[in-house]
DNA sequence: ACAATGGTCC
DNA sequence: ACTCGGACCATTGTA
């Protein structure tokens, strides 16, 4: 047995993970049905709901639209970055020096533009424009003309990706939105069939409860042990005082170290995101790697792995070649080096979802065998192909959405739960959060 | 048809 | 010069 068995899977042992002895390419051999099954059934659509907000979003985008044009003092595309940079910055005259020089001239990017939101009345309509122009173009005007005679939608999933994350695609559903004043009521617009609930489950914290693993960092181990707020925790050790006396503003600048790790942070980019002066993030990320010295250390083995064999692995042995980490292009080279931390993270996480969603359609399967004597089927009051299986309809990443019979939506819940909770065993317990709902936006 | 820009999600 | 991982998609403007 130990003679034949895996290199990644005695890594994990070594690390204190049971997974079970399957590789990345048993995975995906076994995810692919489920995925079909996942394409078919499809997820329904409150058509008159988008409809309704569409109408709503483009009215005010019209209105929106003049008001930008008469703050401009002239008609032009506000959908161009050309035009836009035109009246912002030589009509107007606002302020360049803060704005990232793009290839063409000066960038209009959200990101840019909060930078003199308060020079120019114009550019929070402008942000507002942008806002409402995307969710009407992306969202509430394509998917309805791509949803069946049921109203339900079908994406299709892909498995080609560099780091074993699945794919979206005609539609992407894994960037509905849901920030913003009506990314909620968007969601609220995907809906359970009649008879039916939508329980939504997705892992909290998966790629940090991952690094932890993955690393053996004693700090974060410990931290999820104990059930901690891990970027109160992280906040703690970074401005160095108790996590009672965190503030908001303190915890969520920890939040951005703490992803910022997974994706390979340097002080200017977090100084980018937060605001903060560059020399003060440099001081966040020296302090982030003294209280978690196995964070460091993973990160410093990644990079030397990358060097040595010019690929790194996910915990069920994919293999991402990294192409440019002996680059003499410094840029090339150090972008390698971030991929080389983050794959095994994100690509593990990933691995895990499936292997769920592998698990979870068996027991579904068992599930509705057990119930069939149990009149569980819905008598079939709707014309769709529902009619009262509980079936897995959606993935985003690290959420499983299951439609399932109302009756049974607590106890089937409970299994999905179940199912996340121990698809593998770490050092650390994998948290599960689970909401059942009538729509989508109802199962947060 | 394609590149560039911008934006949504995890 | 230019910065943080992984995707998909819409629009503009040029070829």
């Amino acid at each position: 047995m130990t003679v034949n068995m895996s290199d990644y899977i005695e890594k994990a042992r070594k690390l204190g993970i049971e997974i079970p002895a399957v590789s990345w390419e048993d995975i995906d051999r076994d995810i692919r049905p489920v995925l079909t099954k996942m394409e078919e059934s499809g997820v329904k659509l409150n058509l008159p709901a988008f409809e309704k907000l569409s109408l709503k979003l483009s009215r005010k985008l019209a209105s929106l639209e003049k008001e930008i044009c008469d703050l401009a003092g002239k008609q032009f595309n506000v959908n161009s970055p050309s035009q836009l940079a035109t009246v912002l910055f030589e009509d107007l005259a606002l302020p360049t020096e803060s704005i990232k020089r793009i290839k063409t001239g000066l960038s209009t990017s959200a990101s840019e533009l909060r930078k003199i939101q308060d020079q120019h009345p114009i550019i929070k309509h402008i942000l507002e424009y942008r806002e409402i122009a995307k969710l009407i173009t992306t969202y509430l005007k394509p998917l309805p003309l791509l949803a069946d005679e049921n109203s339900r939608l079908h994406t299709h999933y892909g498995l080609e990706t560099a780091t074993s994350r699945l794919t979206s695609y005609e539609p992407n559903l894994q960037n509905i939105p849901i920030k913003g004043t009506y990314g909620p009521e968007i969601r609220q617009a995907f809906v359970a069939s009649e008879g039916m609930k939508l329980i939504s489950a997705d892992y909290s914290q998966i790629e940090l409860r991952i690094a932890a693993a993955l690393s053996g960092d004693t700090v974060m181990l410990d931290a999820f042990k104990h059930g901690e707020d891990i970027h109160s925790r992280v906040a703690s050790e970074v401005f160095a005082k108790p996590v009672s006396e965190i503030t908001h503003s303190e915890r969520r600048i920890a939040k951005i170290v703490n992803f910022g790790i997974l994706y390979g942070v340097s002080a200017f980019g977090l100084a980018q995101q937060t605001g903060l002066p560059q020399d003060q993030c440099h001081e966040l990320i020296s302090r982030y790697f003294e209280a978690h010295l196995g964070i460091k250390q993973y990160i410093d083995e990644m990079s030397r792995l990358a060097k040595e064999q010019g690929y790194v692995e996910t915990l069920f042995g994919f293999r991402r070649e990294l192409y440019n980490i002996h680059s003499t292009n410094h840029y090339l080279a150090e972008a390698d080096e971030r991929i080389a931390t983050n794959t095994p993270i994100q690509g593990t996480a990933a691995e895990l979802l499936k292997l769920a969603m592998i698990k979870l359609d068996k027991e579904l399967a068992v599930f509705c065998h057990s119930c069939a004597g149990r009149n569980l089927k819905i008598p079939d009051q709707v014309g769709d192909d529902v009619r009262g299986i509980p079936k897995i309809i959606m993935t985003i990443h690290d959420e499983i959405v299951v439609e399932a019979p109302a009756a049974k939506a607590k106890e089937i819940s409970e299994l999905v739960e179940k199912v996340m909770t121990e698809v593998v065993k770490l050092p650390i317990p994998l948290e599960v959060t689970v909401g059942v709902g009538d729509n989508w936006g109802e199962t947060k």
